[in-house]
DNA sequence: GTGTTATCCGCATAGGTGTGCGGACGTCTG
DNA sequence: CAGACGTCCGCACACCTATGCGGATAACAC
């Protein structure tokens, strides 16, 4: 149905509300970018391995998750445009950690809860509401 | 660089020490397949819709959100299937609202505080580090 | 019953995105 | 200096995904 349809609302004091304490489009896009980085299995168990390890090369992260080093490159290239890992050279070797402002709920909360989330959210899926 | 180079880790020690507690693959997807449901702006808007408002219809949806009921009736359904959210029905009205049991980590922490998360790292993505 | 409303679904399409390959650069080793 | 190594980059391709349109289904109003 195109966008011009349901001219009246069914409820019009929730709608305003909603509306009211909404984020904006342009915040919503700033939060699904950085959702988006974490919503990929390479670059989530990459920035597992950063919080675990401290810091760690293109090849020894590739050995960790068992990916190609291309893959790691790029997730590190974009991990790293968006300000959520550093680097630090030392002869040919490039190494990699967590930006030290890597926002921390998301570290704290929600890396470390997710795990057992999504296994909940896996069950629940199966059941009658 | 193909996946069968780097044969000799620069740091093996680190590399096991990650290797051991890293999520596996599949726990990654499962984890990733829920961060990706909210890794999109329509989505994100339409859940903070829900936790303001309770529950509310297609059609008010999409004039809270200002897109189409087409985008907002398929942002519900990927929701639904996986159970982040469940409806009510009334006549010809359909009420959505989310689950019950909604990962309340991520409504709590990561839905409130991601605002303010977006701003901070996009001022750090101008900094040097 | 007829027309209208609210919603859902299937389909086709355009756009974004991750991956692999080839090539290039800088750095260490002998 | 020549060779090997670690890494990055650009390109092309396959894939997924969100969107819009047309049609179909119920429920309500008259």
């Amino acid at each position: 149905m195109s966008i011009t349809d349901h001219a009246h609302p069914i409820d019009p004091e929730r709608v305003a509300h909603a509306r009211s304490r909404l984020p904006t489009a342009e915040e919503a896009g700033r939060i699904t970018s950085l959702l988006s980085l974490m919503a990929d299995p390479v670059r989530l168990r990459l920035i597992y391995a950063l919080d675990v390890a401290e810091e760690l090369c293109v090849g020894d992260l590739a050995l960790a998750l068992d990916v190609s080093e291309d893959s790691v490159s790029y997730a590190l290239r974009l991990l790293r445009t968006a300000g959520l890992t550093v680097t630090r050279k030392h002869g040919r070797v490039v190494y990699n950690r967590l930006a030290k402002d890597f926002p921390a709920p998301l570290r704290d909360h929600c890396l470390r809860q997710l795990v057992a989330l999504s296994y909940e959210v896996d069950e629940d899926t199966l059941l009658e509401q």
